[in-house]
DNA sequence: ACTCAATGACTGACTCAGCAACTATAGTCA
DNA sequence: TGACTATAGTTGCTGAGTCAGTCATTGAGT
């Protein structure tokens, strides 16, 4: 049991995505910015008028709630976003991305492509990746919550 | 720029990493245990006599070896695993997996594979899971950084 | 309008991980 | 043997995230 065929696989998965996620990691790093951090600017910069309900956020990321809070505090206080009340519901409030938001992504995403393309798309042939995508599109849509509140996310087909 | 090809891709390879990871959480917590610490037993039960040094620990898991020492403290704590000094080196210790370590282990594997085949291997014919692997491999080989130190972790291939 | 449950966001206390500093032991070279 | 460097592991401090609890607002039922 302990070296059943399966959980070579999910091994073989679960490394792919740690050795991506820290190669990443290091670039939005030069760029002051953390992996979180870069999700979501990067998704507020996909979202309508670059702004998302802080409850959209959360369920967009992976975080909870109170971890959406604490982010937005701090790219708020370094000026990446700012915060502004919902007007149609007192309670709520919208993350906007700012001018100078807009200007950090756009300044991390060629090294962030680069990386992409280095280590996963560029590792395959164009069928290769096609078949991988296929795949991944059905895991994740089997095993995907529903994160697309408020806005298509940055993962997501454009038509979906 | 912002819905770059590329981009779609890796955020679904996240996001369907995201997805498994969470399953997996929750399926683990039942048994008491969080992510980090199956993956601990898991290693230390797929190495020699079940025991391996803090470093070679840390090299397998993707935690400092700081982070070890905590993990190892948690777990020996709830009687896990147990420390035992390395008599050939008096400043190296061994994490030894306990009988009641393994009984967890095998407690926890069988949901553990039950998951792996619902929302992963089971999502996808046999040939597309073959051309998955192939590919994660690939991968996964051009990403990692050498993680198989003290031992065949568990997410090598038998051969490696 | 009044009550009451539900919702959106924030906060305090806690857990977990990392880095850097530290201790003890090993190994090397004279 | 003595000095110096490298290595194994632990510890103090800090940052990031969660959970549970709080407060204000909303909306539904009467």
């Amino acid at each position: 049991m302990p070296d059943d065929p399966r959980l070579t696989a999910i091994g073989l998965f679960f490394e792919a995505y740690t050795g991506l996620a820290a190669r990443f990691a290091r670039q939005f790093e030069e760029h002051g910015l953390s992996p979180v951090e870069f999700e979501v600017l990067m998704r507020l910069s996909r979202s309508p008028s670059r702004q998302l309900r802080m409850t959209d956020l959360a369920a967009q990321t992976s975080l909870s709630t109170s971890g959406v809070t604490r982010v937005v505090d701090r790219l708020e206080r370094d000026g990446l976003l700012c915060r502004q009340a919902c007007p149609s519901d007192r309670r709520g409030s919208f993350a906007v991305l700012t001018e100078a938001g807009f200007a950090r992504l756009k300044e991390t995403l060629p090294g962030h492509l680069r990386l992409i393309d280095e280590w996963f798309t560029g590792q395959l042939t164009p069928d290769e990746l096609d078949n991988l995508l296929r795949a991944l599109r059905k895991i994740r849509d089997a095993v995907h919550p529903g994160a697309t509140a408020g806005s298509s996310g940055y993962a997501h087909e454009p038509a979906e």
